[in-house]
DNA sequence: AATGAATGAGAGTTCATTCAT
DNA sequence: TATGAATGAACTCTCATTCAT
């Protein structure tokens, strides 16, 4: 057995590890876990087989990183998108504006977080918890400032908020015919700052 | 060749029927679309295994039926629970309590659902627009009668709240050990009623 | 999964399986349980690959059996030979004679039971437990009877003569060139006589 | 290209190759042949992948040089256990002792034996002649000096006891509870006497 | 002398599906 | 209506070996 997890020394292997997560990105998105095969990650990254074992241990390794890695540029996103607004409701719709731009672009993220909870059910929640803890504190800040509604949980409220934002990137597309994409986010946050109003 | 997807003409071949599809709803709420193996389907229902496939076309048809079953009993629960309520406000939290409830004691249901998104898409797409449909018509009325915010898409608004019990129902216990899980409930609802309220 | 260890419900499929077993003899016995492959196994038995599954949960099963059915070869062969003999050592003479035949003609039979011991332990522990059980019984009876040496445990004295019998068996053809097969017998005969002798 | 089965010149590849062996010694006794991969021998011996092949042609050329590592301190283990013996008999009651006590110590040694039958013949039988033949020459000297039964082949003789040796080394932990090691290895004794007696 | 990245063939096993009975 | 035998492609993973550095 070759010792699996190798943390790669040179920069060839570094180049070649990196191929491989974002082949691995790219096809749990598009056909999930369970129908993304270790063959056709390996073909898309241009090495052989037996490559993606010198860098994962196995597949579920394999997607416990590209979790880790799609969790940190939506986080990242949203946060970027929430600076320098005014008060908590501004970031909020500031946030939520960037997210839904980014996956937007970028829908197999949801296919990942989804598959997560069932396959790799700890990156899943490191997914959540990583989100969930700081969201929550920033909440219990605007509470105490009396910016937002005070008599809800900080940390049901971010998940309500992370649940929102997670259920609507899936679906914008669905009023493209209706009130159009603008005006749906548009509506979803005016609920949104309905609910979180002081 | 029999025609593979028999309608059952005797009580024995409906009950057979119907052994494999709650075997297959078993598991397919339990390990997943991916993951529930015909022969697994078969031994559960107590069948040989060539009797798959003399009551269904193949294994994403049996998902299918699956998935509208799940659907039906999800809508007559909220159904249910929101009936006899004075208005809609009160209408939506007796229908998410019972929702809540349900799902429970359930959690499978939500394997499905979620699979289906990926796996049997038109099955998915059928869960959402048969509960979508008469819930932003009741909300419309709602509207009309000055019961709720006016400002709203009926349909984005039937979804918004389809989102909050999808996310929620599967997150509950997470406040059991912080403010319990009624308490949580109580905040989800507060929350909708704020961003219901006329 | 399909139902594994399948007992075999048709003529069709009780044929199946000891095609299956013998071919899996056959190359246990050349090759070794670690080099013969599941696919040459089922190569060799006329099957698809498969079929294997249908009936063995796995390659160490069939080996287990494969060590069983060697087992029961052995010991009749054994038993019969010594049948008719006037005492025991006249027993022990006949039974080592027709053992030493039959693995002079199936040599495989050595393979099978050494890659037993490491690789399906249980199984090589039935061989020697099934073989020394009835061997100690008839070999006390043999020491109350007066025909053969006393202070020697039986159970120990089975093993013994067992261990005589395998490693010899394995090198009789080694005196081909030398003093003979047929008088190298008779010399380990003798020198077994001598040690069991009253 | 280095020469693939380069003798170290330097201190450092001296070391390197020996502490490969010993490596390889313990897997190769532990797991078998082919169950030991060449990674997790250079991982045992804490050098890359790589360096197996700069003292090693192959796995397999490890392997004989592991036998015949193993057969030279067999026999200084019997040979110095019959040392100082007054006679041929007592020579042998101390060389199997000492024997017994070593592979007590040391099991792997069966395994690597047994495995060299098959996946190294030439190893092996380089470990039985090498081992026979000073055996049946100082047999043969006590057959004529009437020290020994006569009738019996002296290389004849010489594979029996080291049959009886190779086969009780394996198991005389059997009698742990019974009888005892020590009164297993007297009766076994015993017996051999018996056989070799003048 | 030693490394570590890379290979690719081949292993055991699973499974949706077909079909004769 | 139901069976159970059979299939074969596909899967994940292992490993002895090579080679540039």
């Amino acid at each position: 057995m070759v010792d699996p997890v190798a943390t790669p020394a040179t920069d060839r292997g570094k180049a070649t590890r990196q191929a491989l997560l974002d082949a691995a990105e790219s096809l749990f998105g598009t056909v999930g876990y369970d129908n993304a095969s270790v063959s056709e990650i390996t073909r898309t990254a241009g090495v052989a087989q037996g490559t993606f074992y010198v860098y994962f241990a196995d597949k579920r390794q394999a997607f416990s990183e590209v979790v880790a890695q799609v969790n940190r540029t939506l986080r990242r996103v949203a946060t970027e998108g929430a600076a320098g607004a005014p008060n908590r409701i501004a970031a909020e719709a500031g946030g939520f504006r960037a997210y839904f731009d980014y996956v937007d672009d970028h829908p197999e993220v949801y296919r990942i977080i989804r598959d997560a909870e069932f396959s790799a059910p700890e990156a899943a929640l490191a997914h959540y918890e990583a989100w969930a803890g700081p969201y929550a504190h920033v909440l219990a800040g605007a509470q105490a400032a009396g910016e937002i509604v005070d008599g809800i949980d900080p940390d049901l409220l971010a998940h309500l908020l992370m649940g929102v934002g997670e259920f609507f990137g899936q679906r914008l597309d669905r009023w493209d015919d209706t009130i159009g994409r603008d005006e749906a986010i548009r509506q979803v946050l005016l609920f949104v700052e309905r609910g979180l109003a002081a």
